[in-house]
DNA sequence: GCTTGTTAGTTACAAAAACAACCATTACCA
DNA sequence: TGGTAATGGTTGTTTTTGTAACTAACAAGC
């Protein structure tokens, strides 16, 4: 009996599609935000939290966005350079900081979004709707999204 | 009428919750070859892609993986270094190069197969095959992998 | 056969990410 | 109330990546 080696398939391991997807999708995305707005992506997630959830704190997005707070932390110094984001300091707790978006910020977001929709929209065209949704919620249990989020 | 600004839910942007499944699974099982293998993400994928296809060439690893070539130079170094890989010039056109796994480089993929059917079937647990197959065939096609692959 | 162009792969340098150590402030608790 | 731990956030250093320029070998046109 022959040893079984030739049965993995790299090209429907879960985790290398998945990347393969994301990765492709990103690419195509940050166009938008990289050529327009000189953004990286963590900016734009960034952008995107404010833009979507209103004020937040760092560790909030952290939380949320499931990134490093270094991350984050650069991303915001950028983004308050360009005069898209003010931060104000908590008077309860002087170590936490508000963060919100100025209304250029604002006017960025909602170009980014914009084209966002857009390209989701193009995405979600190649597939019926009822697919789309469950592969949203494959998705969201993949990444561990079920509950918290 | 009110601008219709909460109707986008960055939790449902498609390209987003890739990023976030992708992150989450890889993240995951990058312990198996990080830990006991001191690998990168490209190495193990250079690694699998020798193990599951036989003999290949740099570029067509590039290829396949849709990977820069730098990346595979870099990573194909490495895994020569710790020998788990040759390199053997073409006769026909001398600037090929054909990559094979050593004995030593085929343990390790066999090694870290396993590991991969195991996780990869922990997290096709959580479906049924049907839906298995969808998200397959879904990823597939946001990843451009219809025909080429 | 000699310019021009292309392909396989490497190297050098700049940009970005990961990781650890670090303040400052607040919470715990004996 | 004073010491220890935890939290919010930043900074510094090392790895890893991205980008461009490069060498070497081949291909094609003339």
């Amino acid at each position: 009996m022959p040893k079984k080696d030739s049965e993995f398939a790299l090209q429907d391991f879960l985790p290398y599609l998945l990347n393969q997807a994301a990765e492709e999708s990103s690419l195509a995305f940050q166009k938008a935000y990289k050529n327009r707005y000189g953004m990286l992506r963590t900016e734009w997630r960034v952008l995107f939290h404010l833009g979507t959830y209103g004020q937040m704190t760092a560790t909030g997005i952290c939380d949320k966005a499931r990134i490093h707070k270094t991350k984050i932390s650069r991303a915001v110094q950028k983004l308050s350079e360009r005069r898209f984001v003010v931060r104000a300091r908590s008077d309860e707790d002087r170590r936490v900081e508000y963060l919100k978006l100025t209304p250029a910020g604002e006017a960025a977001y909602r170009d980014l979004r914009t084209e966002a929709e857009d390209y989701d929209a193009r995405l979600r065209g190649q597939f019926t709707s009822g697919e789309v949704a469950l592969l949203r919620m494959m998705l969201k249990r993949l990444a561990g999204l079920d509950a918290a989020g």
